[in-house]
DNA sequence: GCCGTTTTCGGCCCGACTGTTTTCAGTCG
């Protein structure tokens, strides 16, 4: 993946905020924005002398980006780097707090970080401050609290692209493997487990790489780093021949291993990193599903290693066949540059074909959405596009749908006649998070219920680390879905991971039936759906579950059938 | 700072919500 682009990216949002932090024209501020998103989800890597290739990206961005491709850096950043504490630009970090605030802060309190904040707010340094009225005050200390649950934690999709990069970075290993909460699929990592076997020389090439910021311990078997980002990366080195059971014992969970180790005590053995032995003689330890299978089990996939019930099911042979990515035929949930998607519609067909999708959905948001400024005749047009451009892929059937919004009361955008014209109807809550359990039950119930909803789109509505899921009762919104047919979404952004799979779990044993879409908002994006797929996993989810496995003329069926069932 | 069937200057996603305010500023999607 393009990780120039990342990085340059990353340093235009910052540069865009501490601008903004500086005061700076906001339409400007948007411009940095605007091409650091252009850039993120640019198709191609960045290469020198291009950066104007990309939507958004004049000369003077692309000069502050050719600069940044030679050095890492570009002057204007640095200046405002030098001006700007960079624990002031983490304030903006924390909901409900934008630049002017923390400018504020800073310039008349002397605030600059998260830490001082929550200090300022337990000594009652803020009462009485202009514009820091009690509500402000217990928003702001909720706002930290928040932060501070999602700790040291990043999402999935942070962390992949860091395991990613070290697994690169190793060329010189025998063999190496993501283990840890990473190869689970968990939805937040706290730590990157690599395993590697070869060369002890492998941990001074691990300690040199530039990712890493500070070396915490390095011996020959194990060493720990701490990366640019925070986030800590241990890397260890296991003897070839015990590599099955050593990937077993640092991929986990804790809770499935001790499941597994009793299972050996039982038996009268003993189940390490090192092998499954039986006194001095190693019974099974060279791959994963030796040592399973000398337990008596089914090789179990990581994303279900929880002890949620898999080891039993494995003991007996009746482990679920997961979904999995190869197996979703099409993307139900996908954005184009008509409303908030950066690539045009041309371009995000053209990348489906080329992913090898049977079909297609184009779903950008409907009008009651202001800020997307759609109407009735914008979606007819696309709608128009949409076929023309379906000649040129035989292959794929483009679908025209629509993101619609739930309101406070359950109704979405446009009235069953206007619906009924789009062949896939998503519907998601966008606004009035704050609604009581009461009131969010039975908004989504009412969506459940619409005839004209095919889809609920995110159903929590969760960021993760910046917003809590919204209140509901969930067995009760689920079995409405279960009832009516309406589909659950599992929103595949990293940073979303919604339904989370815990949720999934209940939703599908009401019944319910789920699409792992991307929501993609750019090219990029559309291989999201490897996160989608790992919430699916860790919920136990087959392909029958999730309707956009099935062939295209199933899955309209379904969809047609659930509306005319309502 | 970007961009151009509104076109080389003058717009730029626009409205709602929140908490504070006495007429509005900041934040968010």
């Amino acid at each position: 993946m393009a990780r120039a682009n990342e990085a340059a990216a990353e340093a235009l949002r910052e540069y865009a905020d501490l601008f903004a932090l500086e005061g700076g024209d906001p339409f400007r501020v948007r411009s940095y924005q605007r091409a650091a998103k252009a850039i993120a989800g640019h198709p191609e890597d960045l290469r020198p002398g291009h950066a104007r290739d990309v939507p958004g990206v004049g000369s003077a961005i692309a000069a502050k980006v050719e600069e940044f491709l030679g050095r890492g850096g570009f002057r204007q950043l640095d200046e405002l780097r030098a001006k700007v504490p960079p624990g002031v630009r983490r304030l903006m970090a924390v909901p409900s707090l934008g630049p002017k605030t923390a400018l504020f802060l800073y310039r008349e309190l002397g605030i600059d970080s998260v830490e001082s904040l929550a200090q300022a707010i337990d000594g009652g340094r803020l009462r009485g401050v202009r514009g820091m009225g009690p509500k402000t005050v217990e928003n702001l200390r909720r706002g930290i609290e928040r932060q501070r649950q999602a700790g040291e934690r990043v999402h999935l999709g942070v962390a992949c692209a860091l395991a990613d990069q070290v697994v690169e970075s190793l060329p010189g290993a025998e063999r190496v493997a993501v283990a840890g909460s990473v190869r689970r699929m968990c939805e937040t990592v706290g730590d990157i487990d690599v395993l590697v076997a070869g060369p002890a020389e492998l941990m001074s090439v691990f300690t040199a790489q530039p990712y890493v910021a500070e070396v915490l311990a390095s011996g020959d078997d194990k060493t720990s780093v701490r990366t640019e980002q925070g986030l800590q990366v241990d890397l260890r080195r296991v003897p070839v021949g015990s590599w099955g059971s050593a990937l077993l014992y640092f991929t986990g969970s804790a809770d499935h291993n001790v499941r597994l180790r009793e299972l050996a005590v039982r038996k009268g053995w003993k189940l390490s990193e090192y092998g499954l032995s039986d006194g001095d003689r190693v019974l099974a330890s060279r791959t994963e599903e030796e040592v399973y299978a000398a337990l008596g089990m089914q090789w179990v996939p990581p994303p279900l290693r929880e002890d949620r019930g898999e080891v039993e099911a494995a003991l007996r042979h009746e482990l679920p066949v997961l979904v999995e990515q190869a197996d979703l035929r099409g993307d139900l949930h996908t954005h184009t540059d008509l409303t908030d998607g950066i690539a045009s519609l041309e371009d995000m067909a053209a990348a489906a074909a080329a992913r090898g999708l049977a079909y297609y959905a184009v779903t950008d948001h409907a009008p009651d959405l202001a800020m997307q400024r759609m109407t009735l005749e914008k979606a007819l047009a696309q709608r128009e596009s949409l076929a023309r451009l379906q000649e040129r892929y035989p292959g794929m059937r483009l679908l025209h749908g629509t993101e619609l919004n739930i309101g406070p009361d359950g109704s979405v955008d446009w009235p069953l006649e206007v619906l009924e014209g789009f062949d896939v109807r998503v519907a998601s809550v966008h606004s009035h998070f704050t609604q009581s359990r009461a009131e969010m039950t039975r908004r989504l119930i009412a969506a459940c219920e619409n005839p004209g909803v095919q889809i609920i789109g995110h159903p929590t509505t969760r960021k993760i680390g910046r917003r809590p899921m919204v209140d509901a009762d969930w067995t009760a919104v689920f079995q409405a879905a279960a009832r009516t047919g309406t589909v659950l979404e599992i929103d595949s952004y990293p940073d979303r991971a919604d339904l989370p799979s815990d949720l999934v779990r209940l939703a599908r044993h009401q019944g319910a039936r789920f699409s792992i879409d991307s929501d993609a908002h750019a090219v990029p994006h559309l291989a999201h759906t490897r996160f989608g797929v790992g919430v699916a996993q860790r919920a136990g989810l087959t392909r029958e579950d999730v309707v956009n496995t099935w062939p295209l003329e199933r899955l309209l069926a379904f969809l047609k059938g659930s509306a005319d069932g309502r």
